[in-house]
RNA sequence: GCCGGGAUGGUGGAAUUGGUAGACACGCUGGUCUUAGGAACCAGUAUCCUUGUGAUGUGAAGGUUCGAGUCCUUUUCCCGGCACCA
C-alpha cells in the first residue's frame, strides 16, 4: 500500500462515498457564481459505454470539477435522450417493449458512467421516454401551434425505406440516411414542420455574439445560406399564371435568354404545349425516377426539354423561351430561374448544349468582348438600355427598384434554411398531441388533458409498411372524441423526431422533477447553459434546433435569454489505426480492459493527455503506460516523508511556476499540456527523499479535476478535510513563481552560437558585454564586424557580421 | 467546384504567438537491481558527416525579415462541411 495503490478500491470507495454525500448536488437555489455545465445528453443504445463517451464525458467533467475549485457554484446534470429510432429497432432486434429495453439499457449505462468518476447531480436527471418528460414535450408542440411555428402540409419529403420514415433536411447527407445510411427517396407527404425559417435571420445574427467553435458557426452560416437578391415575375404568353424566379443577379436581366422550371415546378403541367407534352412528360418522369444521389451528381451533361411556351421579360418585353430541366431543383428559391448564360457558368453550359442565344451584359471595363466565354464577376454594364454604361451593382438596385414600380418583384431575401419536418412514422417517440375531425379540422389536445400516452397494445415488427405510423394500428389510441365538436375522430399517429426531445431538455434540469410545467421559472435562473460539451456532429441538428426552440419560446413569453449556449466546446474523434471506430470495421476499442488494468483515472487522463480535446487523436494500447507511471510516481511522492528544512527556492519556483501554467491551461482545456506540465513537477522531485506537505497538498488539488478517485484518497491519506473537491484550487504566487537569471540565447547572423546565463536585472550594454565572453561566439565574431546587435529582452542576443 | 481546419523525430504531440524547434510521453538502445520481469531506477535517442558546442532540418517551391514551424505567394496531400443554391 505504501508505494503502490489498489485503484479498484479507491474508486469503488470514493464512488460509493460521492453517492451517498450531496457533494455533486449543489443548492440550485443559489445562483450565485452560478455554472451550468452541460455535456450532451447520452443515447442508450445498448451498448457499453465506448471511448466516444468517455472522450466526451471525462474531460468535461474535469473542466467541471476544475470550475468548482475556482470558486463556481457547478450544476453538471445528466440524462438519456432516451426515444428513438436505434432503441426502437433495438428493442425489435432483442423482441422485447421499448420500454423495457430502454430502462434495462439506462440503468446499465448510470452505473458505467458512474465509473468515470463524473460529478453528475443525478438528483435532477431526465429521461425524455418518459411521460413526466414527454407530457411537455407535447406542451411545447402545442405552444409552437398557438404561435403559428407548427403546421401541417404536403410537400415532397425525405423518405427512407430502410427506417420507414421520413426525416428532416438536416438528418440526411448526400442523399444518405444519416442514422442507418442506406438512400433516401422523396415521396409526397402530408407532415408536421416546425416554421425555424421565421428565424433564420435572428439565427444567423446571433452566431457573433456566441463563444462557439468558429467551424460550427461557419456550419450554420452555411445551413442557413443566406442570398441577398430579388424576386422577378415573368408574364407567360398566353396564360394568366405567372412564373417567379430568385436571382442575385438582377442587374443580369437584359442577358436572360431563357427561363427554366425544375420538373417538379407546379406549373409545369399547365402551360406545357400539346405538341411538346410526350418529350416534356417523360422528361419529368425520368428526373422522378433519378436517386437523389444521382442527381447531385455534378459532372453529367445538361439536360432539358422546351416546353413550347414563352415568358416576357418585364423589362424589355423580350419573349423568351420557357425550358423544363433537373439542373434547376425544386427545393430552393421559387424552382424556376432566369438563365443568363453569359453570366452564369451553368445556364452558358446549357446554352451551348442546346444552341440558345447568348447576350453579353456585364463587361470587367464597359467595352464588349464577345460570348465565347462567360464572365460571372460584376462589372459594367452592357447592352441594357438605359442601364448600360454603369456599375452592375447600381444597376441591381435601380433594377430592383423598377422591378417594385412595376410590380414584377423586387429586392427579396432568400434563405436555403427550410422548415423543420418533425413528423415521424414510428413508435417510439412523443405523441402529436392532435386529433383531426371531419368536422373540426386539425383540433389540438387542450394542455390539462396531456400527456397523450404511448399506446402499449401496439404490435411492433422489424418490417414497417409504407408511411403507416404504427400508431394507427392501434384501435384504442387512433379513435378519439373531438375536444371540440364531441363527434368521433381520429388521433395523428405520428411521433415526433427525437431531436425535438432534446431540444429543450437543458431547460428542465435545473428542476427535473417540476410538475407545473416544462421549466421552473426559478430553475431558468441558471440558464443559460455557461459550457455545452458534445460532438460536432451536430452542428446542424441539434445545436440548430435548440437555438431555434430557445428563441421561439422567448418570443412566447417563456424565456427571457436568446441564446441557449453561451459557450459550445466540441470533442474530437478518437479513432483506431487512422480510421473512425466502428462495429463494421472492426476496429472498436473497448474502454473496459483498459479500466480493469489500469483503473479509469489512468484512462481518462490518458485520453487527456493523448493530445488537444478539439483534436481527438487515434488510439495507442501502449501510451497508457505513460500516464499509468505518473500516476504512480504521484502517488509516492505524495507517501514521501515530511523534509524539515525550509523548502528551496528552486522547489518553490517549480511548485509556483506549475500552478501557473496547470491552471491556465485547464481553464482553456487545453488538458495534454497541463498533464505534462505536472509530470515535469513530479519529475523534478523525483530524487527529493522528503518533502513539504504543502507540496503534497498543491499537487494533489492540481491532479483532483483529472483522475478524482485517487486525488480523495491522496487527500484523506495526508490529513485533508472532507473532500478535496470543497477545495480552492492553488494561486499562484507571482514573485515565487519567478527566477533571477535568465538564458540569453546568442546568436551570429541568425544562427545560434551560444547561450549565458545572466541576471534578470541586466542592463543591455552589460548583457552585450557579457555575451562577448563566450568563447564560441567569440571564436565567430573574430575578423568579423558587427553591423547590428539586436537584443530581444529576456530572450537572445543577435549579431549581424560582415 | 466552393468554404473551413490541418501536415513538426520511429509514434502521440509541445513551442511563451516572429526569438535557443522537438517540452512531456510512447517506443527503441544500453546499464543498475533482481531467481525472474511485461516492475522500478539511471543514461542515450531528429538527420547527416569530416564528431565540430559542425552542417542540415517543421509536406514542397519561392518570398519578407537580423531572425520564420509561426507572416506572404504558389503548390501537393489529408480531414470536415456545403454543393447544378440561381
Amino acid at each position: 500500500m505504501k508505494n503502490s495503490y489498489s485503484f479498484q478500491k479507491i474508486e469503488e470507495k470514493w464512488q460509493k462515498r460521492w453517492n451517498n454525500s450531496e457533494i455533486h448536488s449543489p443548492d440550485l437555489t443559489n445562483i450565485k457564481n452560478k455554472y451550468y455545465a452541460l455535456t450532451m445528453f447520452s443515447y442508450p443504445s445498448g451498448d457499453k459505454l465506448h471511448i466516444g463517451h468517455w472522450y466526451n464525458y471525462g474531460p468535461a467533467d474535469t473542466y467541471a470539477r476544475f470550475m468548482k475549485m475556482k470558486g463556481f457554484n457547478v450544476f453538471q446534470p445528466q440524462g438519456f435522450d432516451a426515444f428513438g429510432l436505434p432503441a426502437e429497432n433495438y428493442a425489435i432486434h432483442h423482441n422485447v417493449h421499448p420500454a423495457e429495453s430502454t430502462e434495462k439499457n439506462i440503468n446499465t449505462m448510470k452505473k458505467q458512467l458512474d465509473s468515470i468518476g463524473a460529478m453528475y447531480d443525478w438528483e435532477n436527471e431526465i429521461r425524455t421516454c418518459t411521460p413526466e418528460y414527454y407530457k411537455w414535450t407535447q406542451w411545447l408542440f402545442l405552444k409552437l401551434y398557438e404561435m403559428g411555428l407548427a403546421y401541417q402540409k404536403t410537400a415532397p419529403v425525405n423518405w427512407c425505406p430502410s427506417c420507414g420514415t421520413v426525416l428532416a433536411n438536416e438528418q440526411v447527407k448526400d442523399g444518405i440516411c444519416d442514422r442507418c445510411k442506406e438512400p433516401v427517396t422523396k415521396k409526397e407527404l402530408t407532415q408536421w414542420f416546425f416554421k425555424i425559417t421565421d428565424y433564420a435571420e435572428e439565427l444567423l445574427e446571433n452566431l457573433d455574439q456566441l463563444d462557439w467553435p468558429e467551424k460550427t458557426k461557419h456550419m450554420q452560416q452555411n445551413w442557413i445560406g443566406k442570398s441577398v437578391g430579388a424576386n422577378i415575375i415573368f408574364k407567360i404568353n398566353g396564360f394568366e399564371d405567372k412564373i417567379e424566379v430568385f436571382t442575385t443577379r438582377s442587374d443580369t436581366i437584359f442577358g436572360a435568354t431563357y427561363l427554366v422550371l425544375a420538373p417538379e415546378h407546379p406549373l409545369l403541367k399547365k402551360i406545357i404545349q400539346p405538341e411538346f407534352r410526350g418529350a416534356v412528360d417523360s422528361y419529368i418522369e425520368t428526373a422522378k425516377a433519378k436517386t437523389e444521389i444521382e442527381r447531385m451528381s455534378l459532372d453529367r451533361e445538361k439536360t432539358g426539354v422546351f416546353t413550347g411556351v414563352y415568358a416576357i421579360n418585364p423589362l424589355n418585353k423580350a419573349e423568351i423561351p420557357i425550358w423544363v430541366a433537373d439542373y434547376v431543383v425544386s427545393s430552393y428559391g421559387t424552382g424556376a430561374i432566369m438563365a443568363v448564360p453569359s453570366g452564369d457558368e451553368r445556364d452558358f453550359e446549357f446554352a451551348k448544349v442546346f444552341n440558345l442565344p447568348i447576350i453579353e451584359v456585364v463587361s470587367i471595363d464597359g467595352k464588349l468582348h464577345g460570348t465565347d466565354e462567360c464572365y460571372i464577376n460584376y462589372g459594367i454594364s452592357v447592352n441594357s438600355e438605359e442601364y448600360s454604361g454603369k456599375p452592375t451593382v447600381e444597376v441591381q438596385t435601380l433594377v430592383n427598384a423598377k422591378l417594385e414600380e412595376l410590380e414584377c418583384g423586387g429586392a427579396k431575401i432568400q434563405f436555403k434554411l427550410h422548415d423543420w419536418l418533425i413528423s415521424r412514422q414510428r413508435y417510439w417517440g412523443t405523441p402529436i398531441p392532435i386529433i383531426h375531425c371531419t368536422a373540426c379540422g386539425i383540433v389540438p389536445i387542450p394542455i390539462d388533458e396531456l400527456p397523450v400516452l404511448l399506446p402499449e397494445d401496439i404490435k411492433l415488427s422489424s418490417t414497417y409498411g409504407n408511411e403507416l405510423s404504427p400508431l394507427a394500428t392501434s384501435e384504442s389510441y387512433i379513435n378519439a372524441v373531438c375536444p371540440l365538436c364531441g363527434e368521433n375522430a381520429k388521433r395523428e399517429a405520428d411521433t415526433m423526431d427525437t431531436f425535438v426531445c432534446s431540444s429543450w431538455y437543458y431547460l428542465r434540469y435545473p428542476n427535473a422533477k417540476y410538475e407545473d410545467g416544462p421549466f421552473d421559472p426559478e430553475g431558468l435562473k441558471w440558464l443559460p447553459v455557461d459550457c455545452y460539451i458534445g460532438g460536432a456532429e451536430h452542428a446542424t441538428m441539434h445545436l440548430l434546433y435548440a437555438r431555434f426552440i430557445t428563441k421561439a419560446l422567448r418570443d412566447g413569453g417563456y424565456l427571457n435569454f436568446d441564446e441557449p449556449f453561451t459557450k459550445l466546446y466540441h470533442q474530437g474523434t478518437i479513432t483506431k489505426d487512422g480510421a473512425k471506430m466502428s462495429k463494421s470495421r472492426g476496429n472498436t476499442v473497448s474502454p473496459d480492459e483498459f479500466i480493469e488494468n489500469y483503473g479509469s483515472d489512468t484512462f481518462r487522463a490518458y485520453l487527456m493527455f493523448m493530445g488537444p480535446f478539439d483534436e481527438g487523436g487515434d488510439w495507442n494500447d501502449q501510451g497508457i503506460t505513460g500516464i499509468d507511471r505518473f500516476l504512480k510516481k504521484v502517488w509516492r511522492f505524495c507517501q514521501l516523508p515530511l523534509a524539515d528544512e525550509v523548502p528551496s527556492k528552486k522547489d518553490l519556483q517549480i511548485l509556483h511556476q506549475t500552478i501557473h501554467s496547470v491552471s491556465d491551461d485547464l481553464e482553456q482545456m487545453k488538458f495534454n499540456t497541463a498533464i505534462s506540465r505536472l509530470m515535469e513537477f513530479i519529475n523534478h522531485f523525483s530524487t527529493h527523499e522528503a518533502v513539504g506537505r504543502d507540496f503534497k497538498m498543491n499537487m494533489i488539488k492540481m491532479i483532483a479535476p483529472l483522475t478524482p478517485h485517487i486525488a480523495e484518497e491522496l487527500w484523506e491519506i495526508n490529513g485533508g478535510e472532507a473532500s478535496v473537491f470543497l477545495e480552492a484550487f492553488p494561486e499562484y504566487d507571482k514573485a515565487l513563481a519567478e527566477e533571477d537569471t535568465m538564458t540569453i540565447a546568442v546568436q551570429i547572423n541568425g544562427k545560434l552560437r551560444g547561450s549565458v546565463e545572466v541576471s534578470k536585472q541586466i542592463e543591455k550594454a552589460a548583457l552585450l558585454t557579457e555575451v562577448r565572453k563566450n568563447e564560441n561566439v567569440n571564436i565567430h565574431l573574430s575578423g568579423k564586424e558587427i553591423i547590428k546587435e539586436i537584443v530581444v529582452p529576456q530572450r537572445l542576443v543577435n549579431f549581424v557580421v560582415k
